[in-house]
DNA sequence: CAGAATACTGCAAACGATTGCTGCACTAGA
DNA sequence: TCTAGTGCAGCAATCGTTTGCAGTATTCTG
């Protein structure tokens, strides 16, 4: 089979009429112009073809490329590429296609990769990368570029979002504790400049407060990125502390690891010494030394329910923002068990 | 920042020139052709007004769109977001952009996607995908679509391949177990048809016979699928076979995961009762209940090359096929220790 | 100084689709 | 029977670039 590229006019030529009619038959919003014989006519030779439009072509004309931009700060991150799947098969359903990039968490390096799909027509953004407080985003909000957040949102609320509701993902990892018997609960809280690192520690105090438990200052510090690294570092700091805990409350995942990390250097043992909750139950912890209990968020769905937005607001570009809220579940496994075991 | 579309013609037009010659001074390629003077007056005018040019327009004509096609059996397997960051990342230093689809492995959503980029005019694709006998990859190779296949290869010698030598991973695995003291050593297969899993077979056997063992056929299973659950399933198959062994070398680290699952299921204790070897190395694998020693393959680098290797082609459209091949590395954990311990 | 080569630049036809407009044939209404 | 209306299909312009060809002025050659 090889690729002869076969156009609109090899398929009207078949079906015996001019290109205009056949691309008015191929279209469903136009077929209706068409006398139905025709049409299928067209469909037919079309099908007999294996015509596939050309989208570029297309593109010119209607200045749309069918393309949508997608911005994650690092792919190799195991909480993005569940997301990144659902938006792909969601847009492969619709006959879109994703164009990918990795920011790092740059401003610069997100800005540029921006432009240059801005200049390669994507009809619209969807962004992993939100920072609160985040100029791009806001500049492509006035700029007329549909955009979607997904898994972070930003303070503005202008902006179409999908997101976890991390306030409640917090509230289960605590209630979780304190059900167990724990009252000392630390909290490795992830970056401020991250909706998802804001509203955990805002969730975490919250819950804290609720189940009458007094949020200890000492015990509650700032990662300085999701990341096992970083995580382990701030672990060290709160050993370090005076502050005495027999719990521990991750931002995320990775930093749950970094506390398996120090925890293993140091000799301590998980849940005995100190129980460790995370959340975004990436993949493969349940065969973690121990499996981690955590807070599960629906990556996927997240990543359907983003390009869905997308593609509403494609249709309707005047829509009103929306922010989708999905939500999180409990999961426990093998690193939290009751106080003083 | 608003969105006005500054066209060719507006350049033109400030610069008092035809679009033609407009177009000949802003392409380096051709700025030869005319005045050197005018070619600065464009310039500045496409300067000024800040045109950008329409890639859409631009590869209606030209049938280039500065874009790659790039396909993975399913992001959500840990080994392709490394290959994937090396393939954006070095893509980005040379202004290219990646179309990222996954097929499953399946042959047709794999056709559709192709066809879908190719239809988008993608300049070439990078393929991970490969089965050994690949129909695909032979008519891209006919119809002329620069191709380079990334981790696995096919058959043919006409493809270009950036691949690990997967045979020697074999021999790393066994030579560690046979050093170790083992000499019933099963194999978990991965599925024939990729060259990954064929090549890490022959390697097997053939080490096996190198330092002296017998590999025995009733140790030997093929899993249908680098999946956990298959590897689970075929390990099950093993263990109700009833040939003995101390020892297996998974055909990757997922089925190493599988191996993992059903040893918990039935109590059986890693290393002691059984060490096992995987093969890729993907994240995490240290944090294992037990840590798991496996072959580390070099992921990201192995995009970088493929891309090197695809902008090459690009430029040389009729080099010669080459195949890339990179060094695998034992590395040494949790999950192996001598026999009977 | 004639004729030819050279150096630009403009013209216009592509690329493959979409779409407003026109025109034809036929039907319905008066 | 005539006119208005309707349903359908063709015509051709258009989207923003690129590029072969043609034309004109300038310079070179002998």
């Amino acid at each position: 089979m090889t690729t002869a590229p076969v156009t609109l006019k090899d398929v009207a030529r078949r079906a015996g009429v001019h290109t205009g009619t056949a691309s008015r038959a191929l279209n469903p919003q136009t077929r209706s112009l068409v006398n139905p014989e025709t049409a299928t006519k067209v469909m037919r030779a079309a099908d007999d073809l294996g015509y596939r439009p050309n989208p570029i072509a297309r593109g010119l004309k209607t200045n749309r490329s069918f393309t949508i931009g997608v911005l994650v700060p690092d792919l190799t991150n195991p909480l993005f590429p569940p997301i990144v799947r659902g938006i792909e098969d969601t847009l492969a359903t619709v006959g879109y296609t994703a164009l990918l990039a990795n920011s790092d968490n740059d401003p610069d390096k997100e800005r540029l990769h921006f432009e240059t799909m801005r200049s390669r027509q994507v009809d619209a953004f969807i962004l992993a990368t939100a920072q609160r407080d985040h100029p791009l985003i806001e500049d492509a909000i006035v700029a007329d570029v549909p955009i979607v957040l997904v898994n972070r949102t930003v303070e503005s609320t202008r902006a179409f979002a999908v997101i976890t509701d991390d306030h409640r993902s917090a509230e289960l990892a605590v209630t979780h504790l304190f059900e167990l018997g724990h009252t000392k609960i630390a909290h490795i809280a992830g970056p401020e400049r991250f909706s998802t690192g804001k509203a955990r520690y805002h969730g975490f105090v919250d819950t804290m407060k609720k189940v009458g438990l007094k949020p200890d200052r000492t015990l509650i510090r700032a990662s300085r990125a999701f990341t096992e690294r970083e995580g382990a570092t701030t672990f060290r700091k709160l050993l370090d502390g005076k502050g005495e805990f027999t719990a521990v409350f991750a931002g995320n995942d990775l930093i749950a690891l970094g506390c398996y990390d120090v925890m293993t250097e140091t000799g301590m043992r998980c849940p005995e010494d100190v129980s460790i909750v995370g959340c975004n139950d990436i993949p493969f912890l349940d065969k973690l030394r121990p499996p981690l209990t955590t807070i599960k968020i629906p990556h996927y769905e997240m990543g359907v329910r983003a390009t869905q937005l997308v593609l509403e607001q494609l249709q309707s570009p005047s829509a009103e923002p929306v922010t989708v809220l999905l939500e999180p579940e409990l999961v426990v496994r093998g690193s939290t068990c009751p106080p003083g075991r």
